[in-house]
DNA sequence: GGCTTATGAGTAACCAGTTTCTAACATCGG
DNA sequence: CCGATGTTAGAAACTGGTTACTCATAAGCC
């Protein structure tokens, strides 16, 4: 024989002596009992002890003591993957987001893994990284493993959703709405939080606003900036190219400053705090100098110096519903029509009247 | 002979002129393409089928090009489950983690994501909310529908987790060294990292030491508040119970002044933070009339106003060596001593000399 | 008391793959 | 030309559950 079978499972003994079957290939996770061996102690079938496992009424009182005793003293426990087989069911939920890092989907996670973890479901993560085509493969994959997918914030476009929402459903898109597809989603009013944003500052007296932009496959970004120019006709509006993290803002002050604008809207709290506390190093005032807003309300955005003036959107509370729609679709049900969710405008320290020039 | 070689073939519809058969039970995804419909397409064996999705040498090349090509046409991907259930093994890994909120765990959860996703296995992630027994049932359940765990910073007391070892192995312990159990850990030097830190501070002057201690079941706080203790011995230390979010540390801020320390340490860098931003509103100076240091380095800790001096660790790639470790076990490898990684001092604006009292 | 109905539990056919064994056939050496 | 050896691919036995049938028994009814 060939060693292609060398699949790393140590062939204790391969004895000549031929016991009846030692230990045949990998799948015996060192002995732990089965249905059959349950069965045999109990002394019913199989179909008895499943029965008994799953609480089927149709069991006699005493049968269910005698297998219940059996389980126990073999510390039996039903395979999984047998389950998932027989049952065509998975327990399992997956959640795909472009980026673990990010607060945003962290706060979606954390929702969406207690909901889940309350109805008893596992949760899959995967991270597409940004990465369009990836993150197709990774759904489909990730589907096949589980009874239902969640898709945060879906870099792929919406023709390549459509061309495979077939194979993905159930599922429910997060932070994002794509309309042709079949799937319930729950998004965010960007328009309305960027407006709120607009006029707060334009109360103050801003005129010259920077816009930093986040990563270029994000649609919340484009609606972001769509508003933006929308609610802004008599503005001058400069957008920087920034991205989404920390170090990006950071890095974004210089040409904060080089812009002139009296007013910064930052993609996301961590450019926002990111540029301010670059500006700050630059020797600017916030907000004397320059007024800086954020989006999104990150638990960090209220720590900030000054704290930052953003739009507040219920992270969690997307992954607790993203649960409610994929337990209602896993039922067979309608998953409810598509939510938008209104931000809150949060009036904090770093917005202020802008300069008189 | 019994009729046991019905294998697979659908006698389509023997009840009494019933439809063919609408939808026997959940199972099957709507319509999708099995091994047997494949095999039978492309004028095979179902064995055949196996050997070429599973890229044997041992098929002719011309069968191998019927059977893609069928494979092709009917769309067929095999069945994780059914693999799950022959093979014996998962193509997963878990992740059991107290807390999905803290940047901590977060970290080691985009560097394991990252690298089990490279080795092509998938993750599986459960948060315990802090509670021990919790954990234990998480980490059991999460054992049986993978093939290995990770768990970081687990609550559990030692000799729970020791006598459940040989049920979740193969496993990895991540922030946490546990001496009687059969796992590698990967852990940081808590002790080194306290006294890089209470070395500083006295250097800058500082005799009277606060410190907002974390969460009570974490043996990470242990281990920082004994080290504490012990690089002290000249030195004025008051604890003060805090917790492990932004939250907490801002509401130590009074008790932080009214205790009359002079510097301030942080269980983390998230209670460091907001005790900053509530010394700050309260009039405090930092670092000039407190000095404030945290632990962990995460992303937010540059970007605070001061910025704060804290003790750096390497959260990612914690994530990616839990992985390497894991890989050598579950081939059946050591998995290599336990590691203790030391943690980075990084000086920042927070600190400061001590006040001439 | 015989017939119908309910009930409890066993039999065997699934779920969809993987793998051992075996048999047929081709090749090679003597 | 025949036996030994080597390939290939199929048959069938697994992986460990679930459940549609079936059948025996007991209870209910006339």
């Amino acid at each position: 024989m060939r060693a292609s079978t060398g699949n790393g499972d140590q062939e204790q003994d391969r004895d000549g002596g031929g016991r009846p079957r030692a230990g045949r290939r990998g799948p015996r996770p060192a002995g732990a009992a089965t249905i059959s061996r349950v069965a045999e102690a109990a002394g019913v079938s199989r179909a008895t002890v499943s029965r008994v496992m799953n609480g089927s009424p149709t069991v006699s009182p005493e049968l269910v003591a005698r297998v219940r005793a059996a389980a126990e003293a073999l510390d039996y426990a039903p395979s999984p993957a047998a389950r998932r087989l027989a049952l065509g069911r998975t327990g399992t939920i997956a959640l795909i987001v472009p980026d673990l890092g990010n607060p945003l989907f962290q706060g979606v996670l954390r929702g969406l893994s207690q909901a889940a973890g309350k109805a008893g479901r596992q949760l899959l993560v995967a991270e597409s990284d940004e990465d369009p085509e990836e993150e197709v493969i990774l759904a489909l994959e990730a589907r096949r493993n589980s009874d239902g997918l969640v898709l945060a914030s879906p870099r792929a476009p919406a023709e390549r959703l459509c061309s495979i929402g077939e194979r993905l459903a159930p599922f429910v898109l997060v932070y994002r709405e794509v309309p042709g597809l079949g799937a319930p989603s729950l998004s965010i009013d960007n328009a309305a939080g960027v407006r709120d944003l607009v006029a707060h500052l334009t109360g103050l007296g801003h005129r010259r606003l920077a816009y930093l932009a986040g990563p270029p496959g994000s649609a919340g970004n484009a609606e972001r900036l769509a508003a933006l120019r929308a609610a802004a006709p008599g503005l001058e509006l400069t957008v920087l190219p920034c991205g989404s993290m920390f170090d990006d803002g950071h890095a974004a002050a210089p040409a904060v400053v080089g812009c002139g604008a009296s007013a910064v809207v930052g993609f996301n709290d961590m450019v926002a705090s990111g540029a301010l506390t670059g500006l700050r190093e630059l020797g600017v005032g916030v907000p004397e100098d320059v007024s800086i807003t954020g989006f999104d309300d990150i638990p960090f955005a209220r720590y900030t110096t000054p704290p930052l003036t953003t739009v507040s959107i219920p992270k969690s509370e997307l992954g607790r519903q993203a649960w409610e729609r994929l337990w209602a679709l896993m039922n067979g049900e309608s998953g409810g029509y598509n939510v938008r969710y209104q931000p809150r405008l949060l009036v904090r320290g770093s917005t202020g009247p802008a300069p008189s020039r």
